[in-house]
DNA sequence: TCTGGGGTCCTTGTGCTA
DNA sequence: TCTGTAGCACAAGGACCC
């Protein structure tokens, strides 16, 4: 039987906040964009006393603002979220090295293979944090990947739940389909209109059924995942797929010119990441969002891996010559190369 | 009126080739 | 030579995650 623990920092960006500037524990915190709720952009994360004012990840800062206004509004600090990132990282890999990253303040464990119990491991685990960070966590403990990340949101924050195969019924059935990793507004949508509200409920419909609203792949997956199936192994290294850029115009553009300049300076800083990280990329794709929210990509793709910032601003333009731009406002530009493969450093990169 | 940024993965449609 | 089809690559869009 294999034993997964998910581990999920508490309010991470806001408690990194906190620890560094200890006036703001107990003052609803809420951070994001520029930290500045008069311009666009959105909460990453909300500190529990903001979440009290109805404040939560993905919202607009404006209408966090409105929704309660003697917040503090500070701006994201990635690199110091990422050193501390690092920090909590290292207690683990000293847990076992079978350690997944998944993003900033989340990773998963396999260990499986510990003499210890899931409590003493868990205890460890928090204990370390602690001593390096000043930070707590919520810790889940189940047979699979998709089990302890449930799990690790049941008590929060500073939590430890563990999962069996015998909670499924009990504790995983009566959950509200949101709770599965993979199920967003539009599918929750859509199962609503089929009368699921849990996952219990979406457990009585057949692969078939599933397979017939929701194609292959996430047919199986929901059938799958309904009934706490999970096979995927934590994996330790992910080679990157694409690296991109974009950008919110503060204020909805018309020009031409500045929406290449923008796609000029977005096209070198992902030529830096590309380049940096010793790959060449086949594929170039341009982003616009027009104001009226409508998004469209244009890409194009080449034989051979490029990795001169000449030759993939040339192809980001080609891209942006198929894009309809008369007469219409653009609120977001953005640069991604994909297709992307380690290639041998030599010459420039321009 | 408002809706970020950086990613991954899947589906669908289309064109090419055997 | 023509036609149907299967497989593949690619383009575009959508959904989702943190």
């Amino acid at each position: 039987m294999r034993r997964i623990l998910h581990i999920d920092m508490d309010a991470f960006f806001a408690a990194v906040e906190e620890k560094r500037n200890p006036a703001l524990k107990g003052k609803p915190v809420v951070i994001g964009g520029r930290g500045d709720p008069t311009r666009r952009g959105v909460v990453s994360t909300a500190d529990y006393e903001a979440r009290k004012y109805g404040i939560h990840s993905g919202m607009p800062l404006r209408t966090a603002f409105k929704l309660c206004p003697s917040a503090i509004f500070l701006p994201v600090d990635c690199e110091a979220y990422a050193a501390v990132s690092r920090r909590f990282k290292k207690v683990l890999v000293g847990v076992t090295p079978i350690m997944e990253d998944v993003g900033i303040d989340e990773a998963f464990l396999d260990i499986s293979a510990l003499p210890d119990s899931n409590e003493a491991i868990a205890a460890a685990i928090k204990a370390g944090i602690y001593d390096a960070t000043g930070l707590t966590c919520s810790i889940g403990i189940a047979p699979n990947k998709l089990l302890a990340k449930i799990a690790s949101d049941m008590r929060k924050p500073d939590g430890l739940t563990i999962l069996t195969d015998n909670d499924i019924k009990r504790g995983l059935w009566p959950l509200p389909i949101r709770k599965l990793h993979g199920i967003g507004p539009k599918t929750e949508e859509n199962l609503k209109a089929l009368n699921v509200e849990t996952i219990g409920q979406l457990a009585q419909f057949s692969l078939e059924t599933l397979v017939g609203r929701f194609g292959h792949f996430y047919g199986h997956y929901l059938h799958d995942a309904a009934r706490g199936i999970d096979d995927r192994p934590v994996v330790t290294h992910r080679e990157p797929k694409s690296f991109s850029r974009e950008e919110t115009f503060q204020e909805d553009v018309r020009n031409w010119q500045a929406i290449a300049r923008t796609i000029a300076e977005q096209t070198k800083e992902v030529v830096s990441d590309l380049v940096g990280q010793g790959y060449g990329a086949r594929t170039v794709t341009v982003k616009i969002r027009y104001s009226d929210f409508r998004t469209i990509t244009r890409s194009c793709s080449v034989s051979e891996s490029v990795r001169k910032e000449d030759d993939i601003r040339r192809m980001a333009f080609s891209c942006l010559k198929r894009v309809d731009l008369e007469g219409k406002k653009v609120r977001l530009v953005g640069v991604r190369v994909g297709n992307i493969k380690t290639c041998e450093p030599r010459g420039s990169t321009r």
